[in-house]
DNA sequence: GTGGTCTAGACCACA
DNA sequence: GTGGTCTAGACCACA
């Protein structure tokens, strides 16, 4: 794994969380890697891994239990609202990043209706 | 700018100068700056430059005069190709994080078109 | 200063802060010292103040302007559920206290009121 | 149990002590830990819980019996005092706090009353 | 073993 | 100069 994206390293491991919550890698209520664990899979500093669960806690997708782990939130409710978000976020930077290409927002349906089409 | 996406410096470079064009900063039989001038620029040996300008000139996307330097190509079937596949990549990358969200491909137009009403 | 109260460092310097400001030390958009500053002056280190200003800017009780500083919030609104939020949990955890040794909700506000008489 | 509010222990521990008699865990006559259990308990050398035994029997809080222990006083005029001595210590700090945050003496009552109707 | 806090110190982007 | 991120490594409380 190699973190390169201009985004802070710590951000882009809460999105991996995320993705592999709302892809259900990681279900309702179970046990995140622990902290340490974490840091040696990805090859980050536990530090870095802490601040990502710090954020994962605070947004409530996470919780927290001294002495035993952090585990994935329970509540359906930030579950669904997770993967909503998610989605929309994806096509907010995708439609401002054709938008930068020269496309106006009305002609994207159509553009991916054709790839979509095509990739058959 | 830092050049730590994996990718070849010199690919990287590639679609910086790509995207400039698409997007109009660099229009149509412009001069592109300079290979020293941009070494200075982006803080990379006038070296690496020279192989980008070399693989947009295999490109077809620029040509070079002796003596003159290098300009953007004035055939607006290569232009229009450019913009064709840099928005083609960018749609193939966001379906496919929209597929690991666990949406369908026929789920992604609808989606697209729901985001653009409400963010009227 | 000395930092022995049980609570960790960065959560005491977030409530000096939120004092200080409640108390009109500082006041609405006024630049907060530096993270360095504030770090020699409370001999603490720099990365405790950047947590603290980090929770401070969650509460959105201060913001950041990239490489000129940190400043009080100007929404007063904030400021004012501040002040209200704080005198609140002082109440409570005094009015835990007083339970512990074994007086009643009730009894509370005339206690006060005969050492205020007294203090007189 | 850490000892790191700046007070020397042995009088922490006189306040620990002081706190189980009034909140009644201790009982009237009951008969205190011996100075090493407690020594034990608190990790703490038994010269320290020495001393603040010495400390509560100077107040007249507790008694000792050579070769027996050490016990709670019987007199129910000191423990009544001793109560009283606590809560004032507390109401204090807690006015002092209020003023810091720029309440009034005067208002204090009345944002306590507030605070238990609406706590109902 | 688990997360939480802290220090020391480096390097970065932005102004 | 300013805040932001990160590593390395220590020590803590809780179970």
């Amino acid at each position: 794994m190699n973190f390169d994206s201009g985004l802070p390293i710590y951000m882009q491991i809460v999105d991996i969380i995320k993705t592999r919550i709302v892809t259900g890698i990681l279900k309702n209520g179970e046990k995140l890697p622990s902290v340490r664990d974490l840091a040696t899979e990805l090859k980050v500093n536990p530090n870095t891994i802490q601040r990502s669960y710090g954020e994962l806690e605070r947004e409530k997708i996470v919780f927290t239990q001294r002495g035993m782990g952090t585990f994935v939130t329970e509540e359906k409710s930030i579950l669904d609202g997770l993967k909503d978000t998610m989605a929309r976020e994806k096509v907010t930077s995708f439609m401002e990043d054709m938008e930068r290409l020269g496309y106006s927002r009305a002609d994207i349906p159509g553009i991916i209706e054709k790839i979509i089409v095509e990739g058959k």
